[in-house]
DNA sequence: GGCTCAATTATACGCTTGCATAATTACAAC
DNA sequence: GTTGTAATTATGCAAGCGTATAATTGAGCC
């Protein structure tokens, strides 16, 4: 009866360290990131603690790695399906009625936001990547106001333009981390409708027509 | 040269109580949750870490505690300053204002906030507290937009009543997150403005004249 | 001044954590 | 088939964690 040695397959390093990081990811949405110890990451990816080492120096190199695939994957989520349109006003509407909705609105999604919150706080790295995200999120959502406001037949000077992405943003911030955080305190297509109402007040846009198409 | 035991005084129980809760947020503020650990705490309240347990059973019943004292101060602390004036149309703008505004708008604040919500979504107790204040303070905000308007001599239903109150709430949420998330984003006084405009547009309403006043 | 008792300190236990290092093994090259 | 080597496992360690419990001590009361 000698102790009989794990079995493995050699995998690519690309395959093995995305693996870490979904699991990684998977870990602090499902028990924050308290429940994200080495050992669960590891048995969550199937594989034993070392390897973890193998791939990433520290377990903080890991967790800067999931934040970034999470923050990249949320803001693809928002705009898949947004270019399709030809008009500004559609693809705008099309972004705000997504970024309200699930996957994106997901108390998950909140949860990995929250539980990273702290580090990015304390981590230049991810404070850097915390800020690009959120500017390059705000930059083609005020983009798009601007072409939907030139379409309309106003053209907003540089200052409004910004205070208007800036407003924007903050609403659909807003109904995301409530929708994420608080779900039972919406019905189901509440907060589309709100979004669209609120967007579309801000900009003096009919929003909602628009996403009808 | 016996080891001298350390010198004490003897505080009421409510006192001690509230030094270890106030320890517990500064902590978790500066440190995330990771940081707020019960030696941390207890050197921060200036006691011997048994003292805590002898005061909270449980290290989660001092977060717990910590939590609800956070989020009340949070209201509080907003809802200050806003009921001294006589339009209902002067104290909305003032509570809009308040919001976006230091002490409120803070990076610790949000800090806080976001190292609380993993507890939050996996004890049944916290998620109550956060419910109950997130709903208070709609709540109040509906009652001031309801009055607001009716001043103006227009009378919303309840349905739209509700809707309003979640959107003006969202971009309350969504700039305090964001002011307090990346505070150098923005310039001093542009969270207020922005507020302003976007909840008075979302309103009809002119919330940056009365702010003046 | 001594008694009493809760408030406080002191100490220690068992567990988990992140990290290090040595031993194995799958797989490709020749 | 042998060999080389990087991928993977196995094992261990020191530190920090929350919790338990026993020993002290301040302070009000008679």
């Amino acid at each position: 009866m000698t102790g009989e040695r794990r079995k493995f397959r050699r995998e690519g390093a690309d395959s093995r360290r995305q693996a870490l990081v979904l699991a990684t990811l998977d870990l602090i949405a499902e028990q924050g990131v308290r429940g994200a110890t080495v050992r669960a990451i590891a048995e969550r990816a199937d594989v034993t603690q070392g390897l973890i080492r193998h791939y990433f120096s520290t377990k903080d190199e890991l967790v800067q790695e999931a934040y970034l695939a999470h923050m990249a994957g949320l803001t693809e989520q928002t705009f898949a399906g947004v270019v399709e349109r030809e008009a500004a006003l559609g693809r705008l509407a099309a972004l705000v009625v997504a970024s309200v909705t699930p996957p994106v609105v997901d108390a998950a999604s909140v949860g990995l936001w929250a539980g990273f919150l702290n580090h990015v706080r304390q981590d230049a790295r991810m404070r850097a990547v915390h800020a690009q995200t959120y500017h390059d999120f705000r930059d083609r959502l005020e983009r798009l106001i601007v072409a939907a406001l030139e379409e309309a037949g106003r053209a907003p000077d540089a200052g409004q333009a910004r205070r208007l992405a800036i407003a924007c943003n903050a609403v659909i911030d807003g109904l995301w981390l409530e929708g994420g955080a608080l779900p039972e305190a919406f019905g189901p297509d509440e907060l589309t409708g709100i979004a669209l109402t609120a967007v579309g007040a801000i900009l003096q846009l009919d929003l909602e027509e628009a996403a009808k198409t």
